[in-house]
DNA sequence: TCAAACTTGTTCCATATGGAACAATATGTC
DNA sequence: GACATATTGTTCCATATGGAACAAGTTTGA
């Protein structure tokens, strides 16, 4: 930045103020760790997600996936194929439903995201570390009002 | 999603809650207006984030848009190129610094802005609509800090 | 029961995106 | 003053990304 111009001043914009500020904490907390990501294990992000989701509920469809992140279908299919091949992921057809198959993470799925966590973790812990406890407890109970909204 | 799965228990996650919240939320809040102002007015991303910017500090440099809205500097570069053709930002060269030049938003630019702004309030009002008033402001303040933190 | 409507996962394609290298200018240091 | 170092904006390029259309399967409803 040219000598000392505060540009923090466009986080107190009269509208959107919310808006943009989460949308540039989403970019900070998440960026440098998919940058990460992608160079040391070679995965997308959306690649990722999946090994995300998969290791907190043990199974998915591709459809609840892309439903539970946001990103559009086909992306999530690629990163299927992507993670079956590698061995992250193994798949199998929905017996109750011919169109869905079942995803699960296989053990080697497992600890890559073991070793992937601690990436993110760091970055959350960097955001949250001046904030006392109460207010860490304050913005969690708010930010799950506002995901559980939709 | 197939019968009553919910996939919202994703949200309760042990550790990155936060950070797949947030997240989450941005997606939710910035994904369907930036696909509104592709469609509607053709413009990128980086480009809408150059009228942002600049609707609200009215001189800029590219590198300072990079800086506050954390995208890279090529992105930016492309985006202002498009916007001067287009003719809602103007630039002159920086006296002091041969290197970098001055932008600013035009007449025609600020018309533009003040036609999508609407889109990201809406997708705002919409996310804080169960919040209190008294939980809008601690939000506020919360987000504050963390935007100010790095 | 059967056709229309919908859903899932996929492929194809056009575009958005960001890293790396670069030229021009500025700053620091001796 | 001059050489090494840093910064700004740019171009080039390889890749990530998402929309649209599609095939296969499922549900709906007359």
């Amino acid at each position: 930045m040219r000598d000392g111009r505060d540009l923090s001043v466009i986080f107190e914009r009269p509208t959107m103020r919310d808006t943009f500020r989460i949308s540039y904490l989403a970019n900070r907390l998440v960026l440098p760790a998919y940058n990460d990501i992608k160079r040391v294990y070679g995965l997308s992000r959306g690649e990722y997600l999946l090994l995300f989701c998969l290791s907190y509920i043990e199974e998915l469809t591709a459809q609840d996936v892309a439903e539970m992140t946001g990103r559009p279908r086909n992306s999530i299919s690629r990163a299927v194929h992507r993670m079956l091949d590698e061995g992250y992921l193994k798949r199998s057809p929905d017996p109750a439903d011919g169109r869905q198959a079942l995803l699960r993470i296989t053990p080697k799925g497992e600890r890559l995201h073991k070793r992937i966590l601690p990436l993110f973790e760091e970055q959350e812990a960097k955001m949250l570390d001046n904030l006392t406890s109460e207010e860490r407890k304050l913005l969690d109970s708010l930010l799950k009002k506002l995901v559980l909204r939709d």
